[in-house]
DNA sequence: TCCGTTTGTTTTACTAATAAAACACTTGGA
DNA sequence: TCCAAGTGTTTTATTAGTAAAACAAACGGA
């Protein structure tokens, strides 16, 4: 019990560092290189920061330079960034098709989970979103009947375990 | 753009400090009453970290002291541990019966990201997992569906992004 | 009363992440 | 050649989270 919840520290990498790694490799598919400073200015932090991290990345293997300093990714690195990007687009598609999640809110949310949930789970997700995509009866009377079922009820409901009573929601909204 | 990815550190309280607030609420419920040395233990840390962390939670306003030192959560530290427990809870449910996620998998993600998905997700996951539970057709076949559609594919289908030709997953499982 | 245990706080130290500023190195004109 | 702009690193500092150990206070039994 007492170690599930220490669980969370014990990454690979950290959301910044992965941030890092999706920078680089967006950048070398957008303008053809990544150099620390083109890091820095899309991530909006200051060149240092990005310098520093970038070493310790290098150490840890997901990152290279080329004669001319460019940055590369290593197939780690590219691994992490390449997944870490596809589990977010997954998040945010099930946060806004299925559960009706405002625009916002998904891409916050899918943005601070999208580097700490699993492999397995993100196969899992993909499998769901695939079946979603099939197009299958099930899938549609799926989806269906459950925004009918959320269109009368909307945690209103009092089995709902965030709301009850008095409501917390409502109690922190205001 | 560059301002969502760094949305992930303003959290109003971290991981940590959410996990001494649901020990307070566990340990109350349990035993009656809650002490440093209580959450200390049942965190599996020393008491001075707990002394530091639960001190600085009193300033936020999250926990309280009576006479006896022993602790209480205001009803904003009451709030915060409640809604993080459920939607952990959620989460795991809906990795194991929809996602089926491996047991020890579901526990550290869902444990993982319990504080850091917002409320209106929450919600959201509260109503389909309310969805599942009242059985309806369309709930039951879409399950089935989505078993078999898992069944004989499982992310072997190089439709699935996260795979392709060389699948990422295996290649990092090997 | 006194001593030992329990309990809580403070001190010290470490790590990770970050920013700002000083420094150093290219490099490309004039 | 030399200077200025651009680029990258190092230094310095801050913040958050953590643990270990020293310290202090309270409590309880002999």
């Amino acid at each position: 019990m007492a170690l599930v919840w220490k669980a969370f520290e014990r990454n690979e990498v950290t959301h910044s560092a992965v941030h890092h790694l999706i920078a680089i490799a967006q950048l070398i598919d957008d303008v053809g290189y990544a150099r620390v400073t083109d890091v820095a200015t899309r991530l909006n932090i200051t060149r240092g920061s990005v310098s520093i991290t970038l070493s310790a990345m290098e150490k840890s293997g997901f990152v290279e330079r080329d004669r001319n300093r460019f940055l590369q990714l290593t197939p780690e690195g590219e691994f992490i960034a390449r997944t870490t990007q596809i589990k977010k687009v997954l998040l945010k598609r099930f946060l806004r098709e299925i559960l009706s999640v405002s625009h916002e809110v998904a891409d916050t949310d899918s943005c601070k989970i999208e580097h700490l949930i699993s492999l397995e789970t993100g196969h899992r997700l993909c499998d769901l979103m695939q079946f979603l995509d099939s197009n299958r009866p099930a899938a549609r009377a799926f989806l269906k009947a459950f925004q009918e079922f959320t269109s009368g009820h909307q945690c209103e409901d009092e089995n709902c375990p965030l709301c009850g009573d008095d409501c917390l929601l409502k109690n922190e909204v205001e």
